[in-house]
DNA sequence: TTTTTAGTTCGGTACTTTGCGAACTAAAAA
DNA sequence: TTTTTAGTTCGCAAAGTACCGAACTAAAAA
């Protein structure tokens, strides 16, 4: 008897810490480039205990319209860190992170990467004097720049997605 | 004669590059989370010969207020992204680019992606099904993200400042 | 002492972003 | 065929952000 009330307890004290939570990441994500909206969905389904959330539980949830659901919906989508499933016989999506892999994310960071070293490129060629401080500091970090790379490339290969499980 | 000309040409035509690069390089950073003015400040720092640029100069060449000048450069400082020099017998504050280096640039990657770290293991703690897809997921994540720090600190250990130069 | 220099702080305007409700669409159910 | 469901699109109001000019401060120069 006792123990069942203290479970119910424990269960309703985590749920509050998970909503907690999802407030919390959303604020995160904000400082991230996300919209507030998008934060608190993205929060949602992290924390939560359902995978897989309707547009409308997610209305209800986040507490928006539909119409803000909608757009920040299709932009999570766009960004491709969430994805919708259907099931045959039922017209509701069902959105749920979306797994895209560490992979995938890792090449983004790469393209940053190399992104950055190209401008720091086009920046020394356009310097008068090859030898000042400041384009000292960015073949500094240029050089480190590679290495990254290297690493990341090893990182790759020493990554065997299904020996992570 | 000719090739003076010619030099005299590229100096200008070099100068011009370097405005476009100017701005350029503040969309980029506006989209890095920076406002428009400071990120245009960040990149007069980084690509023009100067440097070091007082407090005027900014507010010249970035064709700006004192006042947006004041906000911006106090907000770069605060973030650690520039510095000012002052000099004896002169009043006046030289700002540059900060020479925090690579090793300090790292150790806040590392800082961040512990606390994601942190979080996931949050989040997991928090779920009635710690089986569940979305518990999987997050396990890889985080066990990518430790083989991940530790290609970070062998990075670091192969990585020896004086050598870059 | 007064003036100039080198900035800072404040208040307000203009622009941007966010999120809503209402009207709409397209498919399924009745 | 009409109604309901599941969502989308549009226009607008409120909130937030960026930037400016004007008034201010504190130190140095005249």
């Amino acid at each position: 008897m006792r123990k069942i009330i203290l479970k119910t307890m424990d269960a309703s004290e985590r749920i509050e810490k998970q909503k907690a939570l999802v407030e919390y990441i959303g604020r995160m994500q904000e400082k991230e480039g996300y919209q507030p909206v998008a934060g608190r969905i993205l929060g949602l389904l992290m924390v939560m205990d359902k995978e897989e959330f309707t547009f409308e539980e997610i209305v209800d949830e986040v507490k928006i319209s539909k119409s803000s659901a909608s757009v920040a919906l299709r932009n999570l989508e766009l960004r491709g860190v969430i994805e919708y499933v259907t099931y045959p016989g039922d017209r509701k999506k069902y959105y749920r992170l979306s797994t895209m892999d560490l992979e995938s994310t890792l090449n983004e960071i790469e393209k940053k990467v190399i992104r950055s070293m190209d401008l720091i490129e086009q920046i020394i060629e356009l310097k008068e004097d090859k030898n000042s401080r400041s384009v000292d500091f960015m073949r500094k970090v240029s050089k480190g720049m590679v290495f990254f790379l290297n690493h990341m490339k090893k990182f790759k290969k020493t990554y065997e997605p299904n020996m992570l499980l």
